[in-house]
DNA sequence: ATGGCCGTTTTGAACGGA
């Protein structure tokens, strides 16, 4: 099973792009990110006609994630816990062949030292939360997403530019740790320690695609039992180098069947 | 040199993004 997740940057602007990217992707299951729309504005009769499911958490304008799966998504569920105040569109899961599955729009955070730097903290916690109380199950586990932070130094092309950037902050970076302790594994890093320059997101301005100023920030978080039966993992930079691209482009796995009996 | 892009919105200057 191929899971992927892609901010779109506006599912309408980049409809074009979505479907050319699901026969050359092929995810069976894929998370969106940042819709830009409201639920009836989500163009689902194009995805139903590619053979997708779609449950999607839309909003006017801003933020919105979907998850759309060539098996049924069962149990969805829309929005984090812990906030009912929170009406900003950044979480849904579900559960496709026995894998919970999450579509992630982590809050940006700038500029630091201003609510919104606290709202992304605050955020994280929640999501830490929910996320501990998934792997009470055993079962596998995929946070699926644009997470908003960026783990280590090498995954930026230039420290020095991002120091006073929410997405590289101490406290961001901690947060995101934290997740992992728990028990979630970087499935990109956790595949290829070592491979330089795996970004997944390029800024519009100043030429960073052509000069490959990147930064890795969408990532996909595996519970053990899930990154068991990885096989594969890789970012596709294809999307991003065409034309009306989004500034970010899709990171997918695969996962091998579950075993029907323990194989130890 | 994030001054220089892109998508959105009570459609036209402002906001959010990262």
């Amino acid at each position: 099973m191929r899971l992927a997740s892609w901010n779109v940057n506006s599912i309408k602007a980049r409809l074009d792009a979505a479907m050319t990217w699901l026969d050359e992707g092929k995810p069976d299951v894929l998370a969106l990110q940042e819709l830009k729309c409201v639920d009836d504005a989500f163009p689902r009769l194009e995805f139903e006609a590619k053979g997708y499911n779609v449950i999607v958490a839309g909003q006017k304008s801003y933020n919105g994630v979907a998850l759309v799966s060539r098996l049924p998504l069962e149990n969805p569920v829309i929005g984090l816990a812990g906030d009912a105040s929170d009406e900003q569109a950044r979480y849904v899961e579900a559960t496709v062949a026995g894998v919970r599955v999450a579509s992630i729009y982590l809050p940006n955070g700038n500029p630091i030292g201003t609510e919104k730097f606290n709202y992304k903290l605050a955020w994280m916690d929640r999501l830490r939360a929910r996320a501990a109380e998934l792997l009470k199950s055993g079962g596998a586990v995929a946070l699926m997403g644009d997470f908003n932070v960026i783990p280590k130094p090498e995954d930026c092309y230039d420290v020095s530019a991002w120091v006073e950037d929410a997405l590289y902050q101490p406290e961001s970076r901690a947060q995101f740790r934290a997740l992992c302790w728990l028990g979630y594994y970087d499935a990109f890093r956790t595949a290829k320690p070592h491979a330089p320059a795996a970004y997944t997101f390029w800024d519009y301005q100043g030429g960073a695609w052509q000069k490959d100023n990147g930064i890795r920030i969408d990532h996909i978080l595996l519970s053990a039992s899930a990154i068991d039966r990885m096989t594969d993992v890789d970012i596709d930079r294809r999307p991003r180098g065409r034309p009306k691209a989004s500034d970010h482009t899709p990171i997918w796995c695969d996962l091998a069947d579950a075993p029907t009996a323990p194989r130890l």
